[in-house]
DNA sequence: ATATTTTTTGAGGGTTGTTCATTTTTGAAG
DNA sequence: CTTCAAAAATGAACAACCCTCAAAAAATAT
């Protein structure tokens, strides 16, 4: 019980642990890669087992289920975005453009990319890694534009579930060809009108210019 | 060529396309049972086609794959879902409010009922059936309500779309318990923002006592 | 009554997610 | 360096399931 614990070095983590982490973060890159690829669903275990040289087996004990590996993956994904959307959002003055560009950029990506295409099936999975991985972020942004008295959100968090839900509902239907992606536009209107600004005021912000995205670290 | 068709008796179908008939109408039941018990994924082509009393390869000449039977089943559901809300909505004098009733319906159904509970996995099979099914009464409702200048919906399609994907990903959260219920009233206002109206009248739209929905035909 | 077309059937093929007995690796103790 | 017990990795085997298809049954035509 007092005995010294040596065992534990200051801050830094053991070389397993550390090997663990990394095939941890191979088999994220390896599933995400194959699921853009292929789909989730048809993506298989095998596959991204291999392609992380990894044994099958060896998966399940990162991931209980291939479900829980996809969430990882598009967990992972959302981060990311999150993280590249606020180096653009932190320069801006109005509050309301920060929330209004976040919605423009996700629709932007889900539609044009071609490797989101693939995970909009199962699109309520990725809505739900949306929401939870940009939600800190996006939250934040619409209590910060309702306190400047731009948005009037009674609950921002309900709000932003709403949004993303109807975000990669948009998408699915413009990847589907049953939407013009031109009316990415007029989506964005819809969505803003949902923290209460006025439409006309929706309008005038999503027709504003809108800087680039920065690219992402995990993109070759 | 110019054989006269004596095959084609005046307007009713022969016994055999009736059986037919039947027999699809007989697995749709099916699927929709055992779908709204054990999640559309989980439900398997064998039970249903057993408790249709109908062989396991049959299915097949019916439906090519459980996803094609898997949206004949929610169509079914969203159509029955309308006309029963048809039936409410066409005594209402306010344009508006018509709209509004789809809304708050849908919600509480989808939220209440836990036969739905399971099917809302794949919610975006949902949303899009719900989108078919419901659209071109919702689509002519807002349409209409903007005609009276309740509304200002540039395209009432894509508001629609948004509002069944974000309706489906509000009863998701409800289900998993991260979302009270009560807040369905909130959401309300947040989708009929979409529209256009402004904030203060879609809450009072939103709070406005609500008729009941008859029974459905194919409640037991 | 017979022939022909249409429809139904359910056993089996082919995949895939997951498990688990076995092997390999690890790091401390002797 | 050797030993050893605990932890981690492995991939063959399992179970589950969607879907196909050769054969049978039913329906219709001759």
């Amino acid at each position: 019980m007092a005995s010294p614990e040596r065992s534990e070095p200051p801050a830094e983590l053991g070389r397993v642990a550390r090997r663990r982490q990394r095939n941890r973060a191979a088999l994220i890159a390896a599933g995400r890669a194959v699921m853009a690829e292929k789909g989730i669903d048809a993506a298989t275990m095998s596959e991204i087992a291999e392609r992380a040289d990894i044994g099958a087996g060896t998966v399940y004990t990162f991931f209980r289920s291939k479900d829980e590996l996809a969430i990882a993956v598009l967990e992972n994904l959302m981060h990311d975005l999150a993280l590249r959307i606020e180096t653009v959002t932190n320069t801006f003055q109005d509050p309301a453009q920060v929330y209004a560009y976040g919605l423009r950029t996700v629709i932007e990506e889900a539609t044009s990319d071609p490797r989101w295409r693939q995970l909009l099936n199962r699109s309520e999975v990725i809505s739900d890694a949306m929401f939870r991985m940009m939600g800190p972020f996006a939250i934040r942004d619409i209590e910060n534009a309702t306190r400047a008295g731009r948005f009037h959100a009674a609950d921002a968090a309900l709000t932003l579930r709403l949004a993303t839900h109807g975000i990669m509902g948009f998408a699915l239907a413009v990847t589907r060809g049953e939407v013009p992606a031109s009316d990415a536009e007029e989506a964005v209107v819809n969505l803003l009108c949902m923290t209460g600004i006025g439409r006309d005021e929706a309008r005038e912000l999503a027709a504003r210019p809108r800087p680039p995205l920065p690219r992402s670290l995990a993109d070759d």
